[in-house]
DNA sequence: TTTAATAGTGTATCATTTACACTTATCTTT
DNA sequence: AAAGATAAGTGTAAATGATACACTATTAAA
C-alpha cells in the first residue's frame, strides 16, 4: 500500500482548469460570452469563462458547475472539446485546461450577470485578442459545433423553446458561415417529424408573421435521423 | 506576485496521465496494443499503454514520448482523443488522463518489446475486460478514426510505405466494420493523384500478384482532396 | 392604397453513390 | 500438361441525393 502511494507521489501534479466556450444566438448572430479579468494576474485581458476543477468533482461536473456559476443556468448542453496542456500556456503556473463547448438559450441569460462578471456577448467574428490559447479553444469548439449542427439536434439548445424556421436557418448560417437555400432547408426540416409546427405565430420578426416550431425530443428518440 | 502564487495554490492539483490507444493493422485485422500490468497496483489487469506527464512537457510531447518508450518508434501519427476525469476512475489517486489515438505501421514494431512490456496485439473486436475507463477511451478513439479515415489520409500511417489496393481496402473495412465494394473503392482511389501506382508487384498476397501503391504526401498537399 | 419586408411553396437538373459479374494471371495440385 | 484454385483488375446503368431557382401571400407602416 505504501508502494502504491509512492508510485503516484513520484509523479508531478498539475492544476486542472475548465474553460467554457459559451455560445449564444441573438439577432442572427452567433455570439460568445467572454470575460475581461478585473483582477490580477492578467487584469484587463479578455478570456473565456473558466474555473478550477475541485478534488471531489468529475471533469464534466466541473464544467457544469463553472458554467452554472457564470450563467446562472442549469441543464445546459455541455460537450468536451479537448485538453490543452502546453507547458507555458499559463505564465502563472502549470495548468492543464479542459475546454468545453456550451450552448445556451441566450434569452434565459440574465444580462445583469455581465456587470457582476465583467463579461459580455461578442460576435464570434469580431473577437478581441485573447488570453493564451483561448483562441485555439474557440476555433476547435466552433469546428466541433459545425460538425455536429448538421447531424445532431444540438442547435435547438441555442434557440428558445418556440422558434421560427427563419431563426433556425439563420442559426445554421451563422454557425456554418455560409448562406443556405431557403427552400432546400425547409424541405429537409419537413422530413423530420420531431420538428413540430405549432399553431402559434411570431409577429415580431415580420409583418406577415411566421409559424413557430418546437423540437420534440421524445419524438426524436423514436426515430433519431437528423440532417440539416 | 505573492498574491499570484496564492491564487494558484488555493486550487488542488492532480496527476495527469497519458493513455495511448495504439492501432496496428495486420492480416486484415485492426489490432490494439494492450498491456498486462505485471506489478501492483492492479497486477494482471489489461490496460492501455500509458504514462505520466512530466513537469516540463507539453501534453502532445508527453504522448509522443510515452508512445516512443513503448513502441520504440518516432514520428508516429498521434492525435488527442480527449480528457477523462471521473473522480474515482483510478482507485489509487486522483488522475486525469488524456487519451491519444496512435497509428503505427505494425511492420516497424519490434515484437520483442512485447516480452519486455508484457504487451500484445489484440484484435479490436475481441478485447478483454480492461482497466477503469479504458474501454471508453478505445471506443472514442475508434470513432475518431472512423470519422477521419474517409476524409483525411490517415490510414497510410497503418500501412507499410508500399501497399496493395486490397490492403488499403481491407484496412478501411476493418476500421469501418463494413464491407466496401471493390470497384467503387478503386474508382475513388483513381481520382486521387497522390495515391501513386508503382511498377512494383507484391506476390505474397496472391498468385497473380498485385501492383504496389504509395502515398505521396507532397502531391497531396498540392491538392488536398481526400475521399474514400 | 401603395410600399416594404419577410413567409411560404415545388420542380427540374445535376452530381454522387450504389449495385453488379466476368476475365486475367499465376501457382498448386493432380 | 491440364485442371483447379485464388486474388487482381476492370465499366456501366440505375437510383438516390443535392442543388439551383422565382414567384405569391400577408401584414404593418407610410
Amino acid at each position: 500500500m505504501d508502494k502504491l502511494k509512492h508510485f503516484y507521489n513520484s509523479h508531478p501534479r498539475f492544476h486542472v482548469a475548465i474553460d467554457c466556450i459559451v455560445f449564444g444566438f441573438r439577432n442572427g448572430e452567433l455570439k460568445l460570452l467572454i470575460q475581461q479579468r478585473n483582477f490580477e494576474p492578467f487584469q484587463g485581458v479578455w478570456s473565456l469563462m473558466g474555473g478550477f476543477v475541485r478534488e471531489d468533482e468529475d471533469l464534466d461536473d466541473a464544467a457544469r458547475r463553472v458554467c452554472n456559476e457564470l450563467t446562472g443556468l442549469k441543464d445546459v448542453y455541455v460537450r468536451q472539446v479537448g485538453a490543452y496542456g502546453k507547458v507555458d500556456r499559463d505564465p502563472g503556473a502549470r495548468v492543464v485546461s479542459v475546454a468545453y463547448c456550451v450552448l445556451i438559450d441566450i434569452d434565459r441569460y440574465n444580462e445583469q450577470l455581465n456587470m457582476i462578471n465583467s463579461s459580455y456577448w461578442e460576435n464570434i467574428n469580431t473577437l478581441p485578442e485573447m488570453f493564451f490559447d483561448h483562441k485555439d479553444m474557440i476555433a476547435d469548439a466552433l469546428k466541433l459545433l459545425q460538425r455536429k449542427i448538421s447531424r445532431e439536434p444540438v442547435g435547438f439548445n441555442l434557440l428558445p423553446p418556440l422558434f421560427t424556421l427563419t431563426q433556425l436557418q439563420t442559426l445554421h448560417e451563422a454557425i456554418l458561415g455560409e448562406r443556405i437555400d431557403k427552400r432546400n432547408f425547409r424541405k429537409r426540416v419537413g422530413e423530420m417529424a420531431f420538428i413540430e409546427k405549432t399553431d402559434q405565430i411570431d409577429k415580431t420578426g415580420s409583418r406577415k408573421g411566421a409559424y413557430l416550431y418546437r423540437f420534440n425530443n421524445k419524438e426524436y428518440r423514436r426515430n433519431p435521423d437528423f440532417k440539416l
